[in-house]
DNA sequence: TCAATGGCTGCGAAATCCGTAGAGTTCCGT
DNA sequence: ACGGAACTCTACGGATTTCGCAGCCATTGA
C-alpha cells in the first residue's frame, strides 16, 4: 500500500493562468488521506515556509487571494494534517548535545518495534526503511551519558531489536522545511 | 574544538520559583555562538511549537510575562537564529513520494563533499558522522526516477564521494519539531 | 431546472501587533 | 562607591490583523 496516481502539480511560478481553476483540496483522493493541493495552496504553503507568522492580507497579495479566502484556506490545511505552523530550534541551543542517527535491525513484525521506539521521546524521528537497515532512528540526548542509556539500554531492550549501529552527529551542515517548494 | 564548560541549564519544569533570575540570552557563551536560554525562553518555545501563530498575549500569560515582553524575545530568538516559526509539511501531500537517507563515505575533505551536497535542493538533511558513514544526507523526490538520478548521478558524481548506501523510506512513522521540551 | 455545496469577497467589530517611553537591574570601569 | 552603559520589563495608544458572517457566483447532481 503506497504509491498513488496524482497529478504531479508543477512547481513553476510561471504558470498562474490556471491559478483559478480546480478546487484546492475537495476530494481526498489518495489513500492515505492525503488531499490534491492546487498550486494556490502550494503558493500558501511556500509563504509560510518563510515566515509561519506572515499576515493574511500579505499573504493573499502574493498569491492573488482575498485576506479570508487565505485564512479559510490555511485553517483547511492546518485541520487536515496536511502543514502544521510550529517553532523549529537548533537542538544545540536549547541544551541537546549528542544526536545520533540508529540503524536498527528487525527480527519479527518492524512496525511493532517502530511503535515501540516511536513511544520513547528521545526518539525524533522514525522511518522504516528498504537496506541494510529496517529502521532509521534520530535521536536526541542532553551528553553523552544519556546517548548511551538511550542506545545501549532502551533501544537495546526493545522486544525485537536484534542489533543496532550508531552514527553520532558530528556536524549539522543543512536541515530545511521547504518541502514542496524549491 | 567542540564541548564546552557552560553550565547545563535545569531542564526541570518544577522550579520555577527561578524563572526571574538570570538574563534571557545575554552572553552568547558557547564558541559557536549558541546563546544560554533561560527557564522562561525555554517556555516560550514550547509554546510556539504547539502553535507557532499563538498570540504574544496568551503565551505571555502561560509564562509570566506582559505581551511585549514576549514580543521582545520571540524576535530576539528569531534573530539569533535560535528558532523559526514556520510551515512544515507531509512531503507526501505536497508531491513528494520518494524519500531516502545516503549513508556517504568520503576520500578527502569531508566537509566540502557536505557542502557540495547541501547545495543540491533535493537533499533537505545533511550531517556529518562518526562511524561507519561519514555522511547522512536525506533526500527528498518527486518519483522514482529522480530519486534514482539524484543518487546515482548527481550524488555519486560528487569529486570526494567514495561510495553510498541508500535506504529507501517505506513508512514514516513519527516526527516531532519538539526539540527541547517533551 | 432547481437545490445543495463549496469557495471567494466584502464588510464591521474585536483582538492583536507594534513602536516607544519610562523605570528598575546588573555590570562594568573609574 | 559612584556613574554610566546595556538590558529587560511594563504600560499604553495607534495601526494592523484577525475573526465571523452575509451575500454572490460557479459547479454538481438529482
Amino acid at each position: 500500500m503506497h504509491s498513488e496516481l496524482v497529478a504531479p502539480r508543477s512547481a513553476d511560478p510561471r504558470d498562474s493562468q490556471d491559478t483559478r481553476e480546480s478546487r484546492p483540496g475537495s476530494r481526498t483522493d489518495s489513500r492515505n488521506g492525503a488531499p490534491h493541493l492546487d498550486a494556490v495552496s502550494l503558493a500558501i504553503i511556500e509563504q509560510l515556509q518563510e515566515d509561519g507568522r506572515r499576515p493574511y492580507a500579505a499573504i493573499g497579495k502574493a498569491v492573488g487571494l482575498s485576506e479570508a479566502a487565505v485564512r479559510q484556506r490555511v485553517q483547511k490545511l492546518l485541520d487536515q494534517g496536511v502543514m502544521q505552523i510550529v517553532a523549529v530550534t537548533d537542538p544545540l541551543t536549547v541544551g541537546f548535545r549528542r544526536q545520533a542517527m540508529v540503524g536498527v535491525n528487525v527480527e519479527g513484525d518492524v512496525e511493532t518495534v517502530a511503535d515501540a521506539l516511536s513511544a520513547m521521546s528521545e526518539c525524533e524521528y522514525v522511518v522504516m526503511t528498504a537496506g541494510s537497515f529496517d529502521l532509521m532512528v534520530e535521536i536526541v540526548c542532553e551528553d553523552d551519558d544519556h546517548l548511551l542509556e538511550v542506545i545501549n539500554k532502551r533501544i537495546r531492550a526493545v522486544p525485537g531489536v536484534r542489533s543496532t549501529e550508531s552514527f553520532v552527529y558530528l556536524k549539522l551542515k543543512k536541515q530545511t522545511y521547504m518541502w514542496g517548494t524549491r
